[in-house]
DNA sequence: CAACCGGTGTCCGGAATTGAACACTAAGCC
DNA sequence: GGCTTAGTGTTCAATTCCGGACACCGGTTG
């Protein structure tokens, strides 16, 4: 388990705050707070952070979690490997759901126990430090992997997969020599 | 919207059975109809389903919905492509947190908005097709992918992608002129 | 200024990759 | 059996790709 994640904690409630910075002091190297979402692009540049914490709703009175869900677009759009935790104290089933398929990591009900909290964070992190590492990239890697699934989803019949991964059969042979197929 | 989807329906209460039928009659190709997940493996290879739609708790009493994690899990290892939607009656928020990070395409709760159901499975099956059009193996396609992360990652430096990438320099400016970058 | 650094873009001879073609096997069919 | 089909695994000349090396460009530093 990370002990060292940078987190930023996007949250208007100052009790709020202070109960998260509390739970994740322990476990975490870095924890900043911002009340609201503006100028977040800044932010994200000076610091490196594996998480944010994300508020779905700031206005006082809003509760139908869309200000949340735009707001983690934003973040998707500034910076695609990083992790975002989406907290709400209003939220049914649905919003959940809408959240999780609109790409959070996680989604987490107010009040929380402070050790799911430490423990969501922490994989949200991870998930993070696993999409930087360069291996994600690294085109070997990734043809390997394609390879073994166009094995997989043709049932290991060599001529189809090439086909599918769009290579001649000899070179498909090749590649899997060279992967050690 | 996708209106010929082959929908496999693993549910025990034989009124939910009905009315998933009803619902989903008019848009589907296909729907089978199974009241327990025992012999799924057979089912699956008979007819190319474009989606299950699977319930969360067969045993009656049964409401921890670890029981539709498992099969989920095992319709995952059978086929990696196929959209899984899960239902239940019972469900909590951790539930369907805890559905969708394990690769659930979508989680509803019962008792269900037919339309929003026709929703649901309709673009749960186009998930499915997405996945299956031979494209998403293609090694050219892939490598184009990944230059393009790799490059906004590094913010346009070249040498740093080409790095992450595992390719040397050149090699990347080749990459990337093939691919018209 | 001169030296250095980190980056870009390009060249070219040697090495690796390509795919048509081949020989073969297993299964289905008349 | 004889014919066809759909696969496998390999060979080899032609082609492509590789990466070290080079020239160049701004920014920074002594």
């Amino acid at each position: 388990m990370i002990d060292d994640a940078a987190v930023l904690i996007v949250e208007d409630d100052a009790d709020v705050q202070r109960a998260a910075r509390i739970a994740l002091a322990a476990t975490c190297r870095l924890i900043e707070v911002r009340a609201n979402p503006a100028g977040l692009e800044g932010t994200l540049e000076a610091a490196n952070f594996d998480v944010v914490l994300l508020d779905m709703n700031f206005m006082a009175g809003e509760r139908s979690g869309a200000a949340g869900l735009d707001v983690l677009a934003q973040l998707q759009a500034l910076d695609s490997t990083l992790s975002v935790v989406l907290m709400t104290a209003y939220g049914g089933v649905a919003l959940a759901v809408e959240a999780l398929k609109c790409g959070a990591t996680d989604f987490v009900l107010k009040p929380w126990h402070n050790d799911k909290l430490i423990a969501t964070v922490g994989s949200a992190a991870t998930a993070t430090r696993r999409r930087r590492t360069a291996e994600t990239l690294n085109l070997d890697r990734l043809e390997h992997g394609a390879i073994e699934r166009a094995l997989l989803q043709h049932g290991g019949n060599i001529s189809l997969a090439a086909a599918a991964l769009g290579l001649s059969r000899p070179a498909l042979y090749r590649r899997m020599s060279k992967h050690g197929l």
